[in-house]
DNA sequence: CTGAAAGCGCTTACAG
DNA sequence: CTGAAAGCGCTTACAG
């Protein structure tokens, strides 16, 4: 242990109710809004908190009430803007709540993972938001949390478990992104990035397999080219990606970032991102609306997904033993110019 | 209240103790890791303590011993990624140091901002550390905080306080990105974007005049233009940048968004950014190294930032009575090719 | 409407 | 080496 003693003498409701002439439980209804205590009462009361500028020690009061007053949100990266600002919109709604965020962040590690969580269980939150690392052991998650605390995962599916969980509609993204350009006349297209391990991967294939089959037409197997969901890899697998596909002239990415990387490897290549070959993202990052030429992709509203998260977590809170709840948080298809419509 | 009870009966001390027949006391010191309990007693303690799944109540502790393990991080802007990175390395090095993070967002609202500031009092962390909301009121922020806990605050300058604070050396980092623009031969240099009562823009102008001089140029007061630390303003201000400093060769801008909108600006006007007009930014966000041509920069780190508000905040915990520091984190002038290197 | 007493889960002198 | 007792700051029946 590290904590420390604290510098100065704090101020309790025993001193306030000395000052007042009246008893710690007196103080303590003035505390909780109580309409037992007298107004002349709660008013010399009242005084005297701001008098002697005192703090609620809401630690001591959860202890004795046997409640929490802290939900716990676990982030795989928060160094990416959509993570970041998913914590934004739970922080902000679970403020809302009266609930304080106890933040930790894994980098993508399940040891990590599994230390943070272990530390903040020792906190009582009254639930945790997990955003769960890369190759997370479901396992081992559940032996760590137990059925403690409601626990809402986010984003990855983790197998097995009773948990709600939330995700973005990957599937409908993927489908609505290639509809787009099959509407926009395009027939070999690719899919383009991603593991293809992952779920949010493996569900957005599926959207576009789906939209490709509605439209008769059977993806080759060399159409679907995987990659890490960085900018760097995907410019680097352009090269494949051209040589497994040939003769296509459009390709649904799988993330935003991944969508840059090809725009890169095609203008190294000498191919005219947009009007010479059609490319698609998701996440809607800021560079998609200003890049040259600006991106078509889905928006997934990052901040929405996280009030949304803390809404459904407090709801758990609320109602323990209601079933398990699986949520899909929409996207929305914003088409600008890097599908050739300037060719239509 | 939104607090809810908790949903299971916990396991504790005081039933470990009665399974193996000691006391409370002796549960105790096997959990914090007293030598002074035998071998065998403690391996049967630990035994039970697995067996039962029993979870250390961090907030009964705190309580008992007048400490804190919870370090409050109130953060202006957690959708942008200098300060989410920043946060990641405040989470990392406060988790190392055994403290967990009590999060709060304040999305540049003072008002907020005291809110949170308010309610994470209320949860008695061992410190803060606050990066403020623009036009914070360090008056109103003196009275919430007291000298309660020991504070520090990064990035923003705030008035009369005697808490430790943590900077970005704006001053450097604008003088080094302007000194690299004398060194390839311009001389009529602007200083773009940035509210210019801010305290980091006043610093990276200081920094930027402070370099013209050094090489005997008095910049004209046209050659500084303010604008709005983001993209579209930045943009829309290209025109007033060209015909207020007519003839300028280049600009050292306020930051990456702001380089970034002055290039589209530039290019709307036909001008070739790099080639044609040099521009610096500041930041060293991910697009600057890919955009084309890459944008040369200074690279701030926020991660080692957030690390090092962390380290001084526990410094602090540790000696409250030490004096208060002023630190400024080193950054790093990035040469690449939006200075028209080419050129030489 | 107000007060005395017990207790949340833990730790810490102090005896033994 | 181990146990009984007191107490951190709060709340909550229960009397009055």
């Amino acid at each position: 242990m590290t904590a420390i003693k604290s510098r100065h003498k704090v101020v309790t409701v025993t001193d306030i109710a000395k000052s007042c002439g009246v008893s710690r439980a007196t103080v303590s209804l003035v505390l909780r809004g109580s309409p037992l205590v007298h107004a002349d009462t709660r008013a010399r009361v009242e005084a005297e908190l701001k008098r002697q500028r005192y703090v609620y020690n809401r630690a001591a009061a959860n202890l004795r009430r046997q409640t929490s007053s802290s939900v716990a949100l676990v982030i795989n990266d928060l160094s990416n803007p959509f993570f970041a600002e998913f914590a934004a919109g739970v922080d902000e709604a679970l403020g809302e709540g009266r609930y304080v965020t106890l933040l930790g962040s894994t980098a993508e590690s399940p040891e990590r993972q599994e230390a943070v969580l272990a530390s903040l269980v020792e906190h009582a939150p009254a639930g945790i938001i997990l955003s769960p690392a890369e190759h997370s052991d479901a396992v081992a998650l559940q032996r760590v949390l137990g059925a403690r605390m409601p626990v809402l995962v986010f984003n990855r599916e983790l197998s097995g478990h009773d948990w709600d969980f939330l995700a973005l509609d990957n599937q409908r993204g993927a489908r609505l992104a290639t509809e787009h350009l099959l509407a926009l006349g395009h027939r070999r297209i690719a899919f383009f990035g991603g593991h293809a391990d992952s779920s949010s991967c493996r569900q957005r294939r599926e959207g576009y397999l789906e939209a490709m089959r509605a439209a008769g037409i059977e993806p080759e197997p060399g159409w679907l080219v995987e990659s890490s969901p960085t900018r760097g890899d995907a410019a680097a697998r352009t090269a494949q990606l051209l040589e497994r596909a040939p003769g296509s002239t459009a390709a649904v990415c799988y993330n935003d970032n991944v969508a840059f990387g090809l725009m890169l490897g095609l203008r190294a290549r000498g191919v005219l991102p947009g009007s010479e070959f059609a490319v698609t993202g998701f996440d809607d990052i800021s560079e998609a609306a200003l890049s040259t030429p600006p991106l078509t992709t889905l928006a997934v509203q990052p901040r929405v997904c996280g009030r949304l998260a803390a809404e459904m977590l407090l709801d758990r809170v609320r109602e323990p033993d209601a079933p398990a709840r699986r949520v899909v948080a929409p996207v929305q298809l914003m088409v600008r110019g890097s599908c050739g419509e300037s060719m239509q």
